[in-house]
DNA sequence: CTAAAATGGTAACCTTAGGTGACTATATAA
DNA sequence: TTATATAGTCACCTAAGGTTACCATTTTAG
């Protein structure tokens, strides 16, 4: 039953970047969920956050939705079926353009999305708390501006 | 032969903490492995990292290599052969316990692991200098301190 | 106004990265 | 010296996403 992987946690030694990065990217993502999940909707997985980070919230086209969130259209149309499943979005055919799917929230998915604001800004806060609210701006900036350092670097 | 997957440039909307984190994330790993490409190491992918940033110069197990990663021995095996096939490590059978596998960086790998020392020094150089060196001593630590903050509130 | 090209979506299959269960071979302890 | 633990391997499963090929509707250009 147990699982076969071996903890870690001992060997915690001094970390570069890209380390750190992973670790609070995780740990980030894993709260989140947890959030959600405490707080009573269940079936959410962190992936699903693709679309519904990208769901605006009188809706958008599927296509739309997969391109704001830089996959594919495929991609994003198996989480769409996962959530329309959990009763979070619903889909409609568009009456001016009889392709497009027409993707939104249900009550229930705006009930998440203002839960999931709110655990987002719980974390957030939490982490300014320990860290203090000047450093924490500061890592928001630093991200990005790390994340656009690096991006060119590949040209 | 193009991808399908469309541009989501345009999209760079206010990012959360997670997003910033994800975004940041993946540019460094993308950046290290393009650096280690462009000084002539070919077939690295990022997941390598997994295994040679876990194996220590003198050479390790197998499995302390996994456990030191936190993965399964079956998965960071799968990695040994990979990194074996390329001539960055090798493996022998331990002389005193014939169970174990030994794993050591070749002349090749140990090479790579300087070059790599260096590309991740080079980034994070470049992003000190564009952010300025206390704020990237900042951003360090404030990584840490968030996912530490995080994982404790998974307890 | 219609034929060609573009766009929205779907389905089948592939890839990457890793985990699980069951197994063998060797070591260690009761 | 049998029982248990440990190192590794094999075959298979899962999660996420991409690729190719296709159909159905617009849209556009001749």
């Amino acid at each position: 039953m147990s699982t076969q992987r071996t903890s870690n946690k001992v060997y915690q030694r001094a970390a570069n970047l890209r380390q750190r990065l992973l670790r609070a990217s995780r740990a980030v993502n894993v709260a989140i969920v947890k959030g959600l999940h405490a707080r009573g909707f269940e079936g959410l997985r962190s992936t699903h956050t693709a679309l519904l980070s990208n769901l605006e919230l009188d809706g958008a086209s599927l296509t739309a939705v997969a391109r704001r969130a830089g996959m594919t259209k495929q991609a994003m149309g198996r989480l769409a079926d996962e959530l329309i499943r959990l009763r979070y979005i619903k889909s409609s055919r568009s009456k001016t353009d009889r392709r497009e799917v027409n993707l939104a929230f249900t009550k229930t998915g705006l009930s998440l999305m203002q839960h999931s604001f709110a655990v987002m800004d719980a974390i957030e806060k939490r982490c300014a708390n320990r860290i203090g609210k000047g450093k924490f701006q500061g890592l928001l900036s630093a991200l990005s501006e790390t994340a656009i350092e690096c991006e060119d670097e590949q040209a």
